[in-house]
DNA sequence: CCACCCCGCTAACTTTTGCAAGCACCCCGC
DNA sequence: GCGGGGTGCTTGCAAAAGTTAGCGGGGTGG
């Protein structure tokens, strides 16, 4: 399950530490941690946590990003696949109730597409035990997108 | 230390996992966690690793890096730019008529919440829960250039 | 030579993560 | 009634993360 490459990390960690001019005890008081613990980050026996991640990418001045790409956590071509629900339901700019019909609609979308594609998709993944979820005409977007 | 926002992190992820129709159960198992630290975390009472955070973003099937923002480890400011209209446009899973259509949508919304909430368009800077962390504030030149 | 300050690392310890087991609740079939 | 499976939550416990204290080594100047 090792999806973090800690020792590539570490490597990396200590090649922009040296870059930086810094020593492993000035980075770490920088950072917030402790020397030793930096020493062994950068030597692959530890793994840092998210946090850790965070405070060393600030106190060395590089992106957050980079560290993360750096220890396989991001994909460097994932970032232009923002998920289209999760933009939107991180928009400060449109209603929670705004979102939920956004996203329905993308849903039946997709689920339109995935129907008209592969009509016969045996043993279905659906577990909703419920009934379909309304496939189109995802209620009420009346109010705004019929102003548009 | 908590530049960890755990609370809406696990709001967060509890919504993303109920809008994609899991139980607790189903999506700890399709991460790789167990269920009642799934439960734990999206309660916020537990701070995922690293590697928690990117196998959970991989079985819900949204960017690692949505999470990191919702989790407050990625300036969100800095690339939110990406913003809802990018991210359909990007989305091979639906159609260009498709995209259009929730654009149309989405940008109807704007329109009228702008027009609802804001008569006067002064400019809205985005940031809700930006934390004021930054203690010490080092001071990056974040030339944070909009490509919007 | 010896104190002094830095470097990085090791050792023992405390705190937290993360998990297996089990609880309480609800719904459906027998 | 009872059994079985579904949901989410609480409880100890092993295994890590992350800490403080201390080690050997290398300058520098007194």
């Amino acid at each position: 399950m090792g999806a973090l490459k800690v020792g590539e990390l570490g490597e990396f960690l200590r090649e922009q530490r040296r870059s930086a001019q810094l020593s492993l005890r000035q980075l770490a008081d920088a950072a917030g941690v402790s020397n030793p613990y930096l020493s062994q980050i950068e030597r692959g026996l530890r793994k840092p946590s998210a946090e850790i991640l965070q405070q060393l990418a600030k106190a060395l001045r590089i992106s957050a990003e980079t560290l993360y790409v750096q220890a396989g956590m991001l994909d460097a071509r994932e970032r232009q696949e923002l998920e289209v629900p999760a933009a939107i339901l991180m928009d400060p700019s449109i209603s929670e109730r705004q979102k939920q019909v956004l996203i329905q609609i993308y849903e039946s979308f997709r689920k339109e597409n995935a129907a008209a594609a592969d009509p016969a998709p045996t043993g279905g993944p659906r577990n909703g035990p419920g009934g379909p979820d309304d496939p189109k005409a995802p209620d009420g977007p009346d109010d705004a997108a019929a102003t548009a």
